[in-house]
DNA sequence: TTGAAAGCGCTAACAC
DNA sequence: GTGTTAGCGCTTTCAA
């Protein structure tokens, strides 16, 4: 195929953009007859039984090595597979791993997925990713794959959830919470002080003379919104600072232009902030664009702090001032926990804080 | 272990902060007991057969419906839950669609996503996402899960794998290419025609008055590449100018760094060009964010023109003049021509390709 | 060291 | 309409 696949570029290229002009290439496909070899099938070709093809296949030494051998040439010759899913009912586990999360599309999740897909694969599962959108009827079939045995156990990033855990039996399913949790139910988490982290960037503004700070946060049914929210409040107190209740936003979305959206209105006020404080990049970066839109500047009329630290942060003009989460820390820890607790159901399996950090670039 | 969990949490966290990072937690494995009753309880429970209670499961309608009540409050009151293991073993299917993504980082894949997930779900198939970051050896192994049965069919987004297709046989496998295929190869595949895409946006350029219009491009192992490579050239050509070669550049990765990079590299010449094509909306960011780091602005010293119109791309400053792809379509195609070719192997499954569109913002 | 055989939990003939 | 039963392909005692 190396050769095959240099014929003169130009030439192949140009027959090949004409097919897709058409769009109307037809590709009658072979039969895919895959797998057709069963185990049973290997034992005869190698003039042994199942249980000994068995026992090479899982690596277990009590098998003479010419027979090893022999099981091996025909394991080759044919081709076969094992076929996993009669193990996986066999050993009673599918070495799958549920991810739920709320939205794909947020960066934010990028990089903690790939921690736990990492982590993951080192231990032999795959990931079974599934965009809940924040819905709980959808969050609730997803457990359903744990309870029918179609995955092992669940990360959940999905705020949604974790109210559910109290009222259904999920609290009896093998899983864990990532980045929203609630520290009073028996569920695994990995998370970040999210008090303390929302402190830390309103206290960043204060320290930049900032006294009139606004806050742009999800709705108060997400404990992370109602910890970064006492974070705000407390650090405003803490400085002897009554804030202006109309200067706080709630979203429904965590998307650009729910940013844009917000700031626009905060800014409409008679009395508008002079900093604003929100709860995510993606929030932070649409309300910059909101905010240059309507003719501000930033950070010179009015500052700006997000908070994840996504990588988009740095890009954006200006640079993003923001709280970071050890994204690929957190995914590698919360598929750890769950490990953890798949292989000892019994144990207490502990919650986890990592360290955030403030990241301080031009917005603020 | 709600009780036990609740100990302290700075005390706890910190120990287990150690544990975790370490890497290092044991994970004996132990049988997890979850989900302990089977279909023979529920039909002893309800005095009938497992055959009479499996038709019941399966929606069948030659069951008298006094015995089907009395199945269903069996299933009830035991809370028994089909084991798919075993489902999936007997009916040889596992209703995992596998997708590969070679980014999922790259937003441009995202509404992708979300199209195969909803049609996915749709036909009651679940999205085994797979994030192959475009090495060969780990989408190897991807395709092992389809060969070991784990997933019923496959969706790839990742260029690496084209080019294997032909090598190995992975093309008697049930998979369909997503944005990156190859005509020549008899793989189903949806996408769209990159070379009147990327000579739309070389003629955007060109109609603005540019004539000095620079490439940021991927490698040309990419078909999508070599394409849009093609339409550049085309469309410089059909204008009667000699592109400067010194003006293509070759990212080796798509994220906002490659784009700033390759941009500074650009502007570095002795000629720079007034214009800039990046095939993709990430570089293109980058390349602004680059540019405006280096003290140019866009669009009056250099246009900016991007690949893709992800959300992003009306957020930026100045928002980005881009070719638009129907991503969502994109991946419901994918996933529809995946499940058509599941549904009937023998059938010939078509070549799809998509309308594209210019967005002109701000950029260029 | 190897083999025979019993299931894992389910579906689908095939009987009644 | 309902029950009996034979596997799906594998792992794992238990014997030899």
């Amino acid at each position: 195929m190396a050769t095959s696949s240099r014929l003169s570029r130009s030439s192949r290229s140009i027959s090949s953009v004409e097919a897709l002009r058409s769009g109307k290439a037809d590709l009658s496909t072979a039969a895919p007859e895959f797998g057709r070899h069963s185990i049973a099938g290997v034992a005869e070709q190698a003039g042994v039984s199942v249980a000994t093809v068995s026992r090479v296949l899982n690596g277990h030494d009590n098998v003479r090595p010419a027979t090893r051998d022999r099981v091996l040439a025909a394991i080759k010759a044919s081709g076969y597979r094992v076929n996993e899913l009669a193990r996986n009912l066999r050993t009673a586990e599918s070495h799958l791993l549920l991810t739920m999360v709320p939205d794909i599309g947020n960066p934010f999740y990028a990089e903690i997925l790939r921690g736990i897909d990492s982590v993951a694969h080192e231990h032999g599962y795959f990931m079974l990713l599934c965009d809940t959108g924040a819905d709980l009827g959808r969050e609730r079939s997803y457990f359903d794959l744990l309870r029918q045995h179609r995955a092992d156990g669940a990360i959940c990033l999905d705020p949604a959830a974790i109210h559910q855990a109290l009222a259904e039996d999920s609290d009896t399913l093998p899983w864990v919470a990532c980045c929203e949790f609630d520290t009073s139910v028996g569920v695994p988490y990995v998370g970040i002080d999210n008090y303390t982290a929302a402190g830390d960037a309103v206290r960043h503004l204060l320290a930049r003379g900032h006294r009139r700070i606004g806050l742009i946060n999800s709705a108060d049914s997400y404990l992370y919104a109602q910890h970064r929210e006492l974070g705000y409040l407390g650090a405003l107190c803490a400085a002897g600072i009554a804030p202006d209740p109309r200067w706080r936003m709630t979203v429904t979305n965590l998307d650009y232009a729910a940013g844009g959206a917000a700031a626009t209105a905060l800014m409409q006020l008679a009395d508008p902030p002079d900093a604003v404080f929100a709860v995510s990049d993606t929030l932070a970066i649409g309300v910059i664009a909101g905010l240059r839109e309507a003719g501000w500047r930033v950070p010179d009329d009015i500052a700006v702090v997000g908070f994840d630290d996504i990588s988009l942060a740095a890009q954006v003009d200006p640079p993003l001032t923001t709280i970071a989460q050890p994204m690929r820390e957190l995914g590698e820890t919360a598929a750890r926990l769950l490990l953890q607790r798949l292989a000892n159901p019994h144990a207490s399996v502990p919650g986890v804080l990592l360290p955030h950090r403030l990241v301080v670039r031009k917005s603020a």
